[in-house]
RNA sequence: CGGGAAAUAGCACAACUUGGUAGUGCACUUGGUUUGGGACCAAGGGGUUGCAGGUUCAAAUCCUGUUUUCCCGACCA
């Protein structure tokens, strides 16, 4: 059937960047505001934020984490108590300098990061070993000035949420550090159904003010890198500049060790990439605003449309976020909508279906047809979603294993970064010169991380030769 | 922040070179016929041409500035 007077969007392959755009645009995700990198989030969009804001905060929540809520704004001077964070931070602060008409004595940043305030809180109410752990949690929005931005993947200001932890113990925090890694690798991989590399970052990619930065790192489907989630372990690091101890057992002063991790609205850039096709978006059933769309095919058909409500009524019933589309568009037409939307079943049940009791059920991710009797919709419709989930899954981890390559010296990781999509993992001496080198030559390759399941691919450094200390995945990311 | 391109109805574009009261398709509204992979007929509504200056009798059109978007680099979740 010809495509008349209908616009499609950009094929995937024809055109990555463009086929990102038109998704993001043409199922009304979200859209542009007089403001550079900053978003409205349309419905669509943002119920995909909520969906995700909830699953999350049950995780974090069975982990003992409580949500509590700091200023917008930051005092250029408490900002400035951390070296290395204010370093970090600085080039890319918005600024507050006038309240009203009047010139403030001391300008504000808008926070960045809330780092600084959780210290400042704390330093105030912590006394004694008895006030630890804290394990606070934030969603909220951050702004950091961003050269170029991009719908999701890099705005000004993005929706995260940054959870904040102290600690009586360096342990307890790594612990800490890593069990919140786990919480966002298993919530991603489970619930998104994106794989993940799990690792840690070098330290010219570390957080500014981390003693270390852990990171699950996802491959979209032009072979980039996006870093879909961060744990930090800051040691006692900020707690000295901010002067955050306690008292302990033994009646002495000691200085808190800290953890944060971030989770923002990129994943939504990360789930159009990794899933979406040709048609559109690909929602994983467990976060899809809605699971499925009822389609009536004939609407003059009172017996179709009247069928078409009450199955609506049991689904939503039966607790499955199910739809229907009673517009007078032509079912090509619905059938088109719903698969940009990514939705991921639609039910069609048109005249034929009711004379034989059953309906239509169609996978978005493989369009495949199945007959379901009119009885079993409520049970067989989650066992659809949830083999659809794990097959979206299983299809990305396919994808991301079959495009990291290897390589054992500059010219071979060169020619491999050139000429083909995807990761290359490789040993390393340690050394940041050799980072740049590699990034230089490659056109951008950068380490993404040291996995934690490391490999000993050779003895000698990739770049300069000289003996190895870790494998590293590189790849150039956004 | 450098290099390139663009901005005209909700969307895609035309009119700009050569200044003279903004037009087409889709979408939208109303009525009717349709509906198993983007239906059709008829009637209708919608614009101070991104914003601000300038040149001119006259600016969508020429000039300057500015904002936003897209692509390519440098910086970052």
């Amino acid at each position: 059937m010809e495509k008349k007077f209908v616009k499609a969007i950009t094929a995937r392959d024809v055109d990555f960047a463009k086929w990102y755009t038109d998704v993001v645009k043409e199922a009304e995700l979200c859209d542009y505001s007089g403001v550079k990198g900053f978003m409205v989030y349309q419905p669509n969009g943002y119920a995909i934020w909520e969906n995700i804001m909830n699953r999350l905060d049950k995780r974090f929540k069975d982990t003992g984490v409580s949500n509590v809520s700091l200023p917008l704004l930051i005092p250029e001077s408490l900002l400035q108590k951390e070296s290395e964070h204010v370093e970090g931070f600085a080039p890319e602060v918005a600024w507050v300098t006038h309240g009203g008409v009047e010139r403030l004595e001391e300008r504000l940043c808008v926070r960045p990061t809330s780092e600084v305030l959780f210290c400042d809180h704390w330093q105030k109410k912590i006394r004694s070993y008895r006030d630890l752990p804290k394990l606070y949690n934030q969603w909220c929005s951050v702004v950091r000035w961003e050269k170029t931005t991009r719908p999701f993947l890099r705005s000004r200001e993005f929706l995260w949420q940054e959870g904040h932890t102290i600690h009586a113990s360096k342990k307890e925090a790594m612990d800490r550090t890593l069990m919140m890694l786990d919480v966002y690798y298993d919530f991603v991989t489970e619930d998104l159904a994106i794989p993940l590399i799990k690792g840690r970052k070098t330290d010219s990619e570390k957080f500014a003010g981390a003693e270390a930065t852990y990171t699950i790192e996802a491959m979209m489907h032009d072979g980039k890198a996006l870093q879909s989630g961060t744990s930090h372990f800051f040691g006692d690091g900020f707690a000295k500049a901010f002067d955050v101890k306690f008292i302990n057992k033994n009646n002495e002063y000691e200085y808190v060790n800290q953890t944060s991790w971030g989770f923002s609205t990129r994943i939504i850039g990360a789930i159009i990439m990794v899933h979406g096709d040709d048609s559109g978006l690909v929602l994983p059933p467990r976060i899809a605003p809605v699971q499925t769309m009822v389609i009536p095919i004939s609407m003059n058909d009172e017996k179709v449309v009247n069928k078409a409500n009450e199955i609506l009524d049991r689904l939503n019933k039966a607790g499955i976020r199910a739809n229907i589309d009673l517009s007078d568009k032509s079912a090509g037409w619905k059938f088109n909508s719903q698969e940009l939307l990514g939705i991921p079943t639609r039910i069609e049940i048109g005249p034929k279906d009711l004379e034989n009791d059953k309906v239509v059920v169609v996978r978005r991710d493989t369009r495949e047809k199945v007959d379901v009797s009119l009885n079993d919709i409520e049970e067989k419709l989650p066992v659809i979603l949830e083999t659809m989930q794990k097959d979206m899954y299983n299809k990305a981890k396919k994808f991301l294993d079959s495009n990291i390559d290897v390589a054992t010296n500059m010219e071979e990781m060169v020619k491999k970064f050139n000429s083909k999509r995807g990761f290359i993992k490789a040993m390393w001496c340690g050394n940041e010169e050799c980072e740049d080198e590699i990034k230089f030559q490659t056109g951008g390759a950068s380490s993404r991380c040291i996995p934690f399941d490391e490999e000993h691919l050779s003895d000698k450094c990739v770049c300069c030769g000289k003996p190895a200390k870790h494998m590293v995945i590189f790849g150039k990311s956004y």
